[in-house]
DNA sequence: AGCACGCCGACT
DNA sequence: GTCGGCGTGCTC
């Protein structure tokens, strides 16, 4: 005599499933596996996800507890999906329960029915959104509530009056002045606007991807900046959608901005559900379901939305995709670029990988025959690339971390109207304050890390943790007036300019001076605006945006790049120089990259500006082969900290004895991490690698239990990153 | 991770 | 006498 019972996922890190009795009363559904369950968990309750129903033995059930109630009515977790998070899940050895939480909206995690979407959906029209930035709507709120959520994605009566009152009449204003329109999820909202034609590159890309249709193929794009990537998507996608068919786009956080989307939505004539980490968690869940319907003939997102359920796979696309955005960084450490390969395998769709400066993994794969390399060596319509220019800092003076070149490079810009970048990743007003007559200087109590000086607010702070003091005016240790700021950050340089450049504008961009993305967006609105200008900025401005102004980019130290402790470094920098340097010039006008360095005659500098992001590329994965580092042999890290010394000693200890000697891994470490400490915790790390990923993998598999169950675990904080992007 | 249970120190 | 410190065990 057996019975059925449930195998359920719940969202606790411990590394398996858990069986319970089906609730009470009801039969067990034919499609249980996929759907949501309220368990009771210890003392407490949790929602699981049946993951498999298997028949025990009647006696063995009994001593089971039973599941408290269904959920859904229909698997919320299609089959394909949960196969991937099933595989990733023990690919990246993290408990399956959070795995799939982390596929879940909010919402859904919630023990609660998933919220009904019926009726007619609303969608804005390009009108619509033409009137939300206009200044004549501003002060009509309520409307630009609306214009917003249906920016997001296709809503009906009902979910628009989740979001503002009196929703009906305002849905009534808005059609009578079509700035929204009633559409039907599958059709075309609007005529898809032509783009340019496309050149034989882009065609014979286009013609590669469609010709793949219908089954897997994983395709690089590799194409300069300019030469139009985005094109090559725009046209794929259209025809998957041609097909009936949807297309999943991902794009890095930074890239997810309102003109990327409008372009999206003019150019496909679709509605769009759009998915990133600002979206409220209501909008996040109806786009979810709406990709899982097959509402959604295209889902947009960042990072986790790779994990979105489709129900009419056609195509995946990820832009950009050396972005370290992909990649996971705590909880479930997983790579979206890499999951949006393995889907496209379970789906058999195809995927185009796109970016002007690929990853070393990816080059790899197309060297070994995994990907196929579609080619874009064009700049389509405009001037030629960059001239690029090593400016030799030795022995010159230099005004708060700029050379004299640089100036005079500036000012001619400014003198003909255009507008230059000065790029520095530090913000801040200086890197360290140190003492020039006894040589204290500012450091954290908590982290191994010097206090960074930021003199609008006339603080240190550190970088690394919350830690900050009163800019101290003596120095602490001598008393002495000694103190200088060593370095130079965005905000001595902002300093600099405005002094030295009292007429020009100049925009700072960090995440002192812009936090929101609206002040982003605000800041941004003002480079837009004519006149020359110098911006000044870390990261934030490195990519995505496009600044058709922009002629002149000032890169203020390449150094820390060329000399890091992280193997990633080199590439992380010529990445960063490329994309820099793809800002500059864009319009009618050429532009120039100055970059500043001690090392001028550094061979990775030498090769990156002599024969381009390729031939780079090529030493490099040489270098990575010849040092054995990724991708030519795989790692996982095992990281852990702790406040006490000798706890994560004994961590480590154990977690060596356990793994023991094995032939085919090495393991070494355990290192103290580039940081030894951090936020008041000491940090180590213990790597592992091997040749192919199948033994890493055998190893993990038999470990994971006993791990997870070393009582001196309990005393760390410990994760496992599989494929880490940083090893320092 | 939570949360309970359990066994030793300073307090109303 | 008990409130509470955190070590240890368990979660179907």
């Amino acid at each position: 005599m057996t019975v059925q019972v449930l195998g359920v996922a719940v969202p606790v890190p411990l590394p398996r499933v858990f069986d319970y009795r089906p609730p009470p009363g009801l039969a067990v559904p034919a499609d249980a596996v996929g759907r949501r369950v309220r368990v009771p968990f210890g003392p407490r309750e949790h929602v699981g996800v049946v993951v498999a129903v298997t028949a025990l033995p009647a006696a063995t059930a009994a001593g089971l507890r039973p599941a408290h109630a269904w959920l859904d009515e229909s698997p919320l977790l299609g089959g394909e999906l949960l196969d991937t998070l099933r595989w990733a899940s023990a690919y990246y050895a993290h408990p399956l329960g959070e795995v799939i939480q982390a596929a879940l909206p909010v919402v859904l995690r919630r023990a609660q029915p998933p919220p009904v979407a019926r009726g007619r959906h609303y969608l804005v029209t390009a009108a619509g959104e033409r009137a939300a930035e206009a200044p004549a709507y501003r002060r009509r709120k309520r409307l630009l509530r609306l214009l917003a959520l249906l920016a997001t994605g296709p809503r009906t009566a009902a979910e628009i009056a989740e979001h503002v009152t009196r929703a009906g009449r305002l849905v009534d204003e808005a059609l009578a002045e079509g700035l929204i329109e009633i559409v039907s999820a599958h059709l075309p909202t609007a005529p898809a606007l032509i783009g340019p034609p496309l050149d034989p590159q882009q065609a014979e890309a286009v013609a590669a991807i469609a010709a793949a249709a219908g089954g897997y193929a994983a395709f690089l794009l590799d194409g300069v900046t300019g030469s139009g990537k985005t094109e090559v998507y725009l046209t794929a996608i259209r025809a998957c959608i041609e097909r009936g068919r949807q297309a999943l786009v991902l794009v890095p956080e930074i890239g997810l901005t309102p003109q990327a989307l409008r372009r999206y939505r003019e150019r496909l004539g679709v509605p769009i559900a759009m998915l990133h980490s600002g979206l409220a968690d209501g909008a996040r869940a109806q786009a979810w379901l709406a990709a899982a319907r097959g509402d959604a003939p295209v889902v947009l997102g960042t990072r986790s939305a790779v994990l979105t359920p489709l129900a009419r796979p056609g195509l995946i696309v990820v832009d950009e995709e050396h972005d370290a955005s992909y990649k996971q960084q705590d909880g479930w450490r997983y790579h979206a670029r890499d999951l949006a390969v393995v889907r496209a395998r379970a789906l058999g769709v195809p995927v185009v990988l796109g970016s002007a400066t690929p990853s070393l993994e990816s080059l790899a794969n197309v060297a070994a025959g995994r990907y196929r390399s579609l080619q874009l060596t064009r700049r389509a319509g405009r001037a030629e690339p960059p001239r690029m220019q090593v400016v030799d800092l030795r022995r010159q003076r230099l005004h708060d971390g700029l050379s004299e070149a640089a100036i005079a490079a500036l000012a001619q810009t400014l003198e003909r109207g255009e507008q230059a970048l000065v790029f520095r990743n530090r913000r801040g007003y200086a890197p360290t304050l140190l003492c020039h007559d006894c040589g204290w200087y500012g450091e954290c109590p908590r982290c191994d890390a010097r206090l960074t000086v930021h003199r609008a607010s006339r603080l240190l702070r550190c970088h690394h943790c919350s830690y900050e003091t009163a800019l101290p005016k003596q120095c602490p240790a001598c008393g002495s007036d000694g103190l200088m700021p060593l370095g130079v950050g965005t905000e001595r340089l902002e300093e600099h300019l405005a002094a030295r450049f009292p007429d020009a504008r100049i925009l700072r961009f960090d995440r002192d001076s812009t936090r929101t993305r609206s002040e982003f967006e605000e800041r941004y609105a003002a480079i837009e605006a004519d006149g020359p200008a110098i911006l000044v900025g870390t990261q934030m401005l490195a990519k995505g945006h496009d600044l058709p102004r922009l002629t002149l980019v000032v890169l203020v130290d390449v150094d820390a790049g060329l000399f890091s402790t992280d193997f990633r470094g080199p590439e992380r920098l010529a990445q960063m120089v490329v994309q820099v340097a793809g800002r500059a010039g864009r319009a009618d006008r050429p532009g120039t990259v100055m970059l500043q360095t001690h090392h001028p005659d550094h061979p990775l500098l030498r090769t990156l500006l002599a024969d381009g992001y390729a031939a780079f590329a090529a030493a490099e994965l040489e270098a990575r082969r010849l040092a054995q580092l990724p991708p030519a042999v795989h790692l996982v890290v095992i990281r852990a900290e702790a406040r006490d010394a000798a706890v994560l000693e004994r961590y480590f200890a154990a977690v060596r004895e356990l793994i023991g000697e094995t032939a085919e891994v090495g393991v070494r470490g355990p290192l103290p991490a580039a940081m030894a400490r951090r936020d008041g915790y000491l940090r180590r790390q213990l790597v592992l690698e091997a040749g192919s990923r199948a033994p890493l993998q055998r190893l993990l598999a038999r470990h994971l239990e006993a791990l997870h169950a070393l009582p001196a675990a309990r005393r760390v904080r410990w994760a496992i990153d599989v494929d880490p992007l940083e090893v320092d």
